[in-house]
DNA sequence: ATTCATAATTATTGATTCAGAATCTTGGCT
DNA sequence: AGCCAAGATTCTGAATCAATAATTATGAAT
């Protein structure tokens, strides 16, 4: 029945990959309650490795656990969206700063590889609004790998799921893929020009028009 | 048996506090394989909570799984010393200017009162490393509550469990108490005065002379 | 008669125990 | 000496038991 026996993961974390993708799909709604014997009769396996992933999912911030009363996907405010963009601002353009001065030459070609696809995944008539949203998701992470400090790239990457749980996410609007591309041009021409206040400014700006495009 | 009905965490939160403490304690030596039988047997629980526990961890990068073969505690260099205050600055400095921007007079009030405390506990002649050690806690958790961004804050607040666990603790060297004060001085005044740009400048210089006395 | 309080029932989470599978070790054989 | 096999150890997953919260039903008082 399974697919990958190749791939030697432990079930649970092929359980919260799943759920992952579930959160994130809507499919499990922000705010409803998690029924862990539905969803392992569902699965086919028993609640306890159900329950271990529930608590990676936690610890991501994905579903928040109550005493007694099980899990639930985390619901998401204005606020909390507001405070997580501000958070993935300081963080990715510090990233930025600290990249458009320490990075290799092959690792600036690298994210410029990664900015061509990005380009041409948002050709005018020919958009990819899932490719775009995945490549934009990998320059942003690779970005954050080759500043080289692994507490943030964690916590970047928590956020960035947390983000994805709101409703409004701006990434998911068709309008913005024209804007975040210009903006992600300008960030790449001031990591090329090895200008670290330049990338950090043209980051925190990306961050800005996103959330407002997000509220 | 148990010694707190009052505060009604989940088993697993409480192991993974206290496995937390003795992981930053050394007691649970950095790279040193993590034996579910025994330390649940020491517990007096089973292992079905403590492997919930372990998956947490896992996902804050305490410890790391392999699989078959169990949880491993993750080892902490000199490196990721200096990327948890690379951060600890970025994320402090930036609710400093927010406090600075946003606080009400109360809440600085609130903020004077601790750095006062801290003056008396660091008196010449009559310091109290401990008592210095804790308030001084207490203001910068203070600072990110007032900040009002709960992401930012409980990241800061896993974070300072990170550098608490480095032997060379700076906050705990004797020599540094007065120094360490001068600089909340500097901090408290900015922030007093509601000048932003001189409150995140002073906070980053803290941390800088912070990290340069841990290495 | 209606509403509120209380008690019993049910449903769900939390924890222990047991069974199965994979890896490492030890001993024997070529 | 090198390799293979059998045993032991340990992780992984499932089934079972216990404790607690939610719900429903029952009864009394206004």
């Amino acid at each position: 029945m399974n697919a990958l026996p190749l791939a030697p993961r432990a079930l649970y974390e092929e359980v919260a990959e799943s759920l992952r993708q579930r959160i994130f799909s809507r499919e499990l709604a922000p705010g409803s309650w998690i029924d862990e014997l539905k969803i392992a009769e569902a699965y086919g396996i028993s609640r306890t490795p159900l329950r271990e992933a529930l608590k990676v999912l936690a610890a991501e911030g994905l579903v928040t656990m109550k005493v007694r009363r099980g899990a639930y996907v985390t619901e998401v405010s204005d606020q909390d969206l507001a405070e997580v963009y501000h958070l993935l601002s300081l963080l990715e353009s510090d990233a930025a700063g600290v990249v458009a001065a320490r990075a290799s030459a092959a690792e600036l070609a690298e994210l410029q590889l990664l900015h061509q696809e990005l380009e041409a995944a948002a050709v005018p008539g020919r958009q990819d609004r899932e490719q775009f949203f995945r490549i934009n998701e990998q320059f942003h992470m690779r970005l954050l790998e080759i500043a080289n400090n692994k507490w943030s790239r964690q916590m970047v990457a928590d956020l960035r799921k947390v983000m994805k749980l709101n409703r409004h996410n701006s990434l998911l609007k068709a309008g913005r893929i024209d804007e975040s591309l210009a903006e992600h041009r300008l960030v790449m021409a001031a990591l090329q020009q090895r200008d670290g206040a330049a990338a950090m400014a043209r980051m925190q700006e990306h961050f800005r028009n996103g959330l407002e495009a997000a509220a």
